[in-house]
DNA sequence: TAGTGGTCTAGACCACCTC
DNA sequence: AGGTGGTCTAGACCACTAC
């Protein structure tokens, strides 16, 4: 056992007191004035403790306030009943979701005819730099940025389907004009990554340091051709997602509570 | 536009760099004192500029050598194909899916008669507390550490299937195991959420600052109960998930290449 | 041995929040 | 006004890597 540097120690101690509730979710920590005594550390080195604990999702920190315990409230994300026709719903499943868990939602929608980048060119089998309408929408929960959802439509479905470039929202949701006119989505393929934010998705998504992006990419098929890429961007901290996958009635039986 | 600090300059400008090619994936930056010249600031605020990109997983820092930019050669696994009977394959399906892809798989392996935590007993639907197997393993990708996963069997099917608590690798992969003996695995439920690591998860997935985990879990369902529960903690710069759903025939017809 | 990053200090000044 | 964190400096010494 090695001599751990001083920051450790003091970050390896605060870890500990949040684990065992000493600060509980939400609770503020003592000043970093304190901290240095109780060290007997520099105010630097302190900062240093701190920091590893904010870069680690731990902690965050506002000027003139100080250092709290993060709270995290997640929202579960059923990513296999997204999209399945076989389960009614009106409108777009993001609202009826987050309305369901009693929460309030709230977005803000762009609609763009753009050229289509390189790798989703890949995805939606069309050329690169050719005409696609993209659908933006930048997603709040209880007036908490939640998620930004970027979908592609590729030119020649657009053609069939020109109220996808109808700026405000489709009221029936996309999914089921797109099955009025005989398009139907019968598969998808979805990837799921993450990684730290951009300075871009940090300021979309007001996310601190510490607190990771979970990007949620999916292809949607007909049964000839994709008809469309999504990319969803969440925060994190706050968002899990879900799959059911085969016969789950052994689960589902006890669960009518 | 207000002013910037300092660090948050010297982090913008190296970032663009590295965005723009200067710096591409694995090479060099210039060192600290370099840049503490370059752009008028004190070594230290140079460092918190550097600190900055660390923590967002641009670049990482090893004494005595400096700086360089982290290249990332993800692993895409596919989850839904994942022990799906219907997929021939001998053995377990890690060592398949790398195996297939080029790369070399290693992992070491642990066999543990533990009493069942209360979030997972809660999963399995058995009391807190009570007996369970824990089988755990540590896996690697041309000798870098990957990802850790554990399983816990509930102790009613360790009765009916004794060779879960043998302590080597079971040869045939646990799901035929089982199969034979009459239990079949007809759905499951999947949970995928990313956080920084724990200090733990850290040490020994050898993950830097700056690079999330992406935390898998798999709920098992036989046609009657849950049979098991799998937790698998990944990198996040190393790999992605994939699930396919439905019908893809559009997509896998041109992919025969 | 020379150059790199890692740790630590002491002190200055600024920006923000609460009272 | 007083306390909080945010930025920045100058300098010291240590630990690791390369040659």
């Amino acid at each position: 056992m090695s001599k751990q540097p001083k920051y450790q120690q003091v970050a390896d101690a605060l870890r500990r007191e949040i684990d065992n509730g000493t600060y509980g979710p939400g609770s503020r920590l003592p000043s970093e004035a304190e901290l240095s005594a109780r060290f007997d550390a520099s105010r630097n080195t302190v900062r240093s403790g701190l920091n590893l604990l904010v870069s680690q999702g731990l902690i965050s920190s506002s000027q003139g306030l100080g250092y709290a315990v993060r709270k995290h409230e997640v929202f579960k994300l059923n990513a296999s009943r997204f999209e399945n026709l076989n389960f009614p719903q009106n409108g777009d499943a993001y609202s009826t979701d987050v309305t369901s868990a009693g929460r309030r939602p709230h977005q803000t929608f762009r609609v763009e005819v753009t050229t289509t980048p390189g790798h989703i060119a890949e995805q939606l089998k069309v050329e690169p730099e050719s005409r696609a309408v993209l659908r933006f929408c930048h997603r709040f929960v209880d007036d908490v940025p939640w998620s930004t959802q970027a979908t592609y439509y590729p030119d020649w479905l657009v053609q069939e389907a020109p109220r996808l470039t109808e700026p405000g929202d489709i009221a029936e949701g996309t999914t089921r004009y797109l099955s009025s006119l005989g398009i139907e989505q019968v598969g998808y393929a979805d990837e799921i990554l993450t990684r730290m934010p951009t300075p871009e998705e940090a300021r979309l998504l007001e996310i601190g340091a510490g607190v990771p992006v979970l990007i949620w990419t999916r292809t949607g098929y007909s049964g000839e051709q994709p008809i469309r890429y999504t990319i969803t961007t969440f925060r994190g901290d706050l968002n899990r997602m879900n799959y059911e996958i085969g016969d789950l009635s052994a689960r589902d039986e006890n669960e009518a509570k």
